[in-house]
DNA sequence: AATGAAACGAATTGCTA
DNA sequence: TAGCAATTCGTTTCATT
């Protein structure tokens, strides 16, 4: 399915999409029409889903991350239907999951500052009927890359 | 400081960094080097950090989100220097956070399946001394996006 | 499958307004 | 700061091994 050379690719352009044919051709000891089309590969059967750039957090006076903890009791499809939406359409949501165990939904949400996440908590549950919510405030960004290991 | 043209160039590299100079200029109606001359001066003052490329999981067989939570009751400079090396180190750890309220840390780890969070589980605790650690798996990823709000 | 060179298109620079 | 034109550089294709 994936040798060792097209992991080496995916594995330097999931550190660095800037990188052109020639630096990774280079890098993994190839010239560059094959390592060409390898990426051309890679992308034709799905295995790079999108390139995108990453913005520097404190430059934008993005301080805070939340994760917010939602327990529920309405487990109806118009619920959760109303309830995706919702997290869709809301820009500060990055990352939603469904989850196992005694927390039914975890939350990463990105805003400026405390009261930011109140507008954004007051908004979220003017759209949805939310029974238990928990919100947890992040002190510190100990560690955050888009790179899974493969 | 940005203004909306800087901002919209922001929002579009960051949801497709592989938009060509001229599609971004077109669409925010400006020619090819005014454009890419901003988006120069984004990347100088350190607005964009990185370009990267996102994997697809499921081609990758990379299924499992889990979110682990930790309580400590070490708090000296040795075992943080300890504990914070092992999440840099280990690749299945994607995000790491101090938080506030009773949990200390929450990482988002990425594995196969469970018994590969169960040796991942195993190798972190064998690096460092873990007393309170639980884990809770994501059944469904409802929501991912690295675009944040601006 | 990989190479090297040629053709093409996009990125970068300098000049003008 | 924007626009235009020229140049440079990376990407894509193709003939060859």
């Amino acid at each position: 399915m994936l040798d060792s050379t097209d992991k080496a690719i995916l594995n330097l352009l999931q550190q660095d999409a800037s990188l052109s044919v020639a630096d990774i051709a280079e890098t993994i000891n190839l010239t560059v029409s094959p390592c060409w089309r390898r990426i051309q590969n890679l992308e034709n059967r799905g295995y790079i889903e999108k390139r995108v750039a990453l913005l520097n957090r404190q430059q934008l006076d993005l301080g805070i991350d939340v994760f917010v903890f939602i327990k529920t009791n309405q487990h109806n499809d118009e619920w959760i239907e109303q309830f995706y939406s919702a997290l869709e359409v809301l820009p500060e949501v990055l990352e939603a999951y469904r989850m196992s165990g005694d927390v039914d939904y975890l939350l990463r949400v990105v805003v400026k500052d405390i009261s930011a996440y109140d507008a954004f908590y007051k908004n979220l549950v003017s759209k949805v009927p939310l029974a238990d919510v928990s919100s947890s405030f992040a002190m510190e960004r100990i560690k955050f890359t888009t790179a899974v290991p493969i």
